[in-house]
DNA sequence: TAATATCCGTTTGGTAGCAAACGAAATCGG
DNA sequence: CCGATTTCGTTTGCTACCAAACGGATATTA
């Protein structure tokens, strides 16, 4: 384990570990969890501040956009799945959108509970605009690393998810 | 690249790749920054239904009094900094955290713009009691992993907050 | 088929989070 | 010194997010 790779990171990390190292503590399990979140963060803000103000969308904003892109007109409830949201958050973003006309709501006659979401043109238009962008952004975040170890982080992120998601 | 590893949640990836292959796409950086995200979401919301929820705190309140514990009384700056929050925030956050009666302000004699921050017995008392349950929570999440992957993805994840921190 | 239960999206009430404006306090320049 | 600038933490106004309560619509069952 070559722990002084990164010297930006790591002093913190070394306290920690003199600060808490007396105690019985699992600290790679600390580190890699944490520094998920921290990467999360840091990766929210800069797309946030970066591509997604000039189109006026927040992070759940556009990850909507994009799901109702790549999955097409969607039910309410798969949506919010599918967005990782809760249907009451859902419920203001979709309303947030379709104020800016990127999306429309439609009532369905079978069941006239539910309600179905769609892309405007605007709003394909602009996402067609933009996920190229994003995805540029996307690619700048992890330009440190190489091909085969951004399938690595993906993968090992991956059984991550699997795990803290089935709650 | 075992591109079918996990059943679970590789159908939507492929299902993506179908949609958009046509354009010219880097998916290995799209698949890595987005399981970044639903990772740490998925991690944050089963620490706070699980232990932090029982101590009254939030992902942001718990951040705060670990690093208090960590660094001891800390000025309001450096504080919000190491939590990774804004000062607006970390205002916030401190206000709830005083009211919960887990942290103290004080204002600096010399600079009397200044405040210190600092845990209140009952906050040094909650947070040693608190971590140890939430390290386990941390070990339960990347129960999947073995010893070696853990670090190797806390590395890799340095990688990209190095990267994408500097804006 | 009427009462009950369930299901769906919205609303409500709360915390969290940010950026920008703000006011008080310190610092700097002349 | 004294006015202008900078540096603090707080406040303000906004979006996002959740859980839980809600109310209308559909299913179930007796």
């Amino acid at each position: 384990m070559q722990n002084r790779a990164d010297p930006r990171l790591l002093d913190a990390e070394r306290l920690i570990q003199e600060r808490l190292g007396g105690r019985r503590l699992d600290f790679d399990s600390m580190l890699a969890v944490s520094n998920i979140y921290r990467a999360a963060t840091a990766v929210r803000r800069r797309a946030e501040k970066g591509v997604l103000s000039e189109f006026g969308l927040s992070w759940g904003g556009f990850t909507t956009l994009w799901v109702l892109w790549v999955w097409g007109e969607m039910q309410s409830a798969d949506l919010a799945d599918e967005c990782d949201l809760s249907k009451g958050t859902l419920t203001g973003v979709v309303k947030t959108l379709e104020k800016q006309g990127f999306v429309k709501r439609t009532p369905v006659a079978a069941d006239r509970r539910k309600v179905t979401v769609s892309l405007t043109g605007a709003g394909l238009e602009t996402i067609e605009q933009l996920f190229p962008r994003f995805n540029l952004y996307e690619g700048e975040m992890v330009i440190n690393l190489s091909a085969t170890e951004k399938r690595e982080l993906a993968e090992l992120l991956r059984r991550v998810i699997v795990t803290a998601g089935s709650s």
